[in-house]
DNA sequence: CTGAAAGCGCTTACAG
DNA sequence: CTGAAAGCGCTTACAG
């Protein structure tokens, strides 16, 4: 038969009011010996409480949950970037003594369906675009404390967490502009879609405009963010634009499949066309050359999302802004000086 | 504030039990009337039911556990395989309406406590050793459904999912022979570690007796999953074994680690060595050439997990046997005939 | 510092 | 087919 606090009282010959107080560390409302004595007790038996049955009696599940988008039928698709942060996520939660419930959406109405029915805490929105965040209302989300990662939503009932986008977006430009590069490509996804890949852009665009160089509105390549419309974007570019010499990608997968589409129509990187990525997950240094990327902190993003639900959850006044990280440019092989005219890569 | 099941049975008229049996489709115990007006009600309201209530009265979560290790204080370090499965399961779980839990176990203990404290209805174990699920008693783990993913422990009150890895192993070996190799290297974790190691090594010795072909013990080469060891054992390989033709690594990672090391020791793959991987994770397909590989059916594996626990839940009789799921070669580019002596490769 | 009692939102025999 | 009542295992004022 299972343990209860109620066995656990009896034993110690005192009421079950006691006992959670000692379970629940409230040192002022019980004396040191019978705490210990208690403590004891728990110990041997091997005592766990029912966080059911707590969460049902204090209206706190301790569960954060980690929301996805999903297709109805389809499995989560994880990421290396996602995957990353819920491994993150998950220490950091544990640390607190939290639970991490994982959860892919299908319809807008399940948002509400989780946090209600399991009584959440909290939860991380990962992977949403803006207009769905924004389209959460009060009705929906209630008073659970509410992330939106790398997200450029208004919900004012969201905590957003995010890098600084447009810091990676300038760090990528300035660094293929100071190499010498002028007729660079932009691609990723339509910056309509994500506020992302919007401020990236934007970045990506200053950079043009401090150095003084002109921007070709004809480079700003519009592609899916995989290794198969990457690689198909880097066979068009060569065939449409072979006089552009560099290309930054919104995310490094995509960036891989420009250099093998590249590769395949005959130009080489960085020889030909220097290439820069985006999140510096671990393929970037599994590929020949090794991919010039921008980093995000996924531990100091993922702590931050923690600390921003337990803050509210403690009664904190939520931040006035979102949260930004730092980004930065990591140096590898694939960005190097464009070939002068005169000296053609081949 | 909060509706309650009380407030629905209030708004038609009818008792709690009745809207309980509505909501837990107990068509039997209620006319199909009073059922059409309470779910009615039920959907204009937008009630949720409780799930700590649920699971408290019940006895049941409809949370499923995914447990995977995490040393202390470490974030849980999701390979693109964990990640993969995952992202499966979840989607399994989600259209039988379950939850998946996510957490890392950093102490033994804390297997027990996650079950008990969330009254788990079960549990996925993946990425532990054999050992470790063996150590796993009656008093740890209750009657919680338990799903030992990729182990050959031998615990009985485990449920095993896995793929066919002695096949695997003897896959690659056999495609390694066939193009004509025999000093062919063998390069994973020790086989006493994990025995997914141990299988994959005796069929690829299995292969070796299939053919006639000696195996040299000396090929054996012991090394971690990571990139970054595979590096160094390419290096030595080239540098102690340079009439190795071949090599088979455990994981991809691992693999494309190994012709990193190959390609700075000034060895070509495959015109010197040829390379076949294990898994066929996406990373496979990213670099050049294309790596061999030996794909596991995760979807599969997923599916299976769930059925196993749903099945159990249900009532059913456990399984015989360990479920054990197909694998197969994909032939891509890191794999040739290797170069006769006459005609070296370099 | 400690305990009795009510209550959290459900489910489950049991009786009718 | 429907309801009254007990109970799941905790927490939380409240009183002492």
């Amino acid at each position: 038969m299972h343990l209860t606090l109620k066995d656990i009282a009896a034993e110690a010959g005192v009421s079950a009011a006691t006992v959670s107080n000692v379970i629940n560390g409230n040192r002022a409302r019980v004396s040191a010996d019978t705490r210990d004595r208690i403590l004891r007790i728990v110990e041997r038996r091997g005592y766990v409480p029912s966080a059911p049955a707590r969460s049902l009696a204090a209206r706190s599940s301790r569960i954060i949950g980690l929301l996805v988008p999903a297709a109805d039928q389809d499995s989560l698709t994880l990421s290396p970037h996602t995957a990353g942060i819920i491994g993150m996520l998950e220490r950091e939660l544990r640390r607190h003594d939290y639970h991490l419930l994982l959860r892919g959406i299908a319809r807008p109405a399940e948002v509400t369906e989780v946090l209600r029915s399991w009584n959440l805490d909290g939860a991380v929105l990962l992977g949403f675009l803006d207009a769905e965040i924004d389209r959460l209302g009060r009705r929906s989300v209630g008073d659970v404390a509410l992330v939106a990662m790398d997200a450029y939503a208004d919900n004012p009932l969201t905590l957003g967490v995010r890098s600084d986008d447009r810091e990676g977006g300038r760090l990528a430009a300035r660094h293929l502009l100071g190499l010498g590069h002028r007729r660079i490509a932009f691609a990723g996804p339509a910056s309509s879609a994500t506020g992302v890949v919007r401020r990236r852009y934007e970045g990506f665009r200053l950079a043009f405009a401090e150095t003084g160089a002109a921007w070709d509105e004809d480079l700003r390549l519009t592609v899916d963010t995989t290794h198969a419309s990457g690689r198909e974007a880097g066979l068009r570019l060569a065939a449409d634009r072979p006089d552009a010499t560099a290309v930054f990608a919104t995310a490094d997968v995509l960036a891989i499949g420009l250099m093998e589409g590249l590769a395949a129509a005959g130009r080489t990187v960085p020889g030909d066309v220097s290439v820069v990525g985006y999140d510096d997950i671990d393929i970037a240094r599994y590929v020949a050359p090794k991919l010039t990327t921008v980093a995000q902190d996924l531990q100091a993003k993922s702590a931050a999302a923690v600390r921003l639900l337990l803050d509210r959850l403690a009664g904190g006044a939520p931040p006035d802004a979102a949260v930004t990280l730092d980004v930065r440019l990591i140096l590898r092989g694939t960005t190097a000086p464009p070939c002068t005219p005169e000296s053609p890569g081949r």
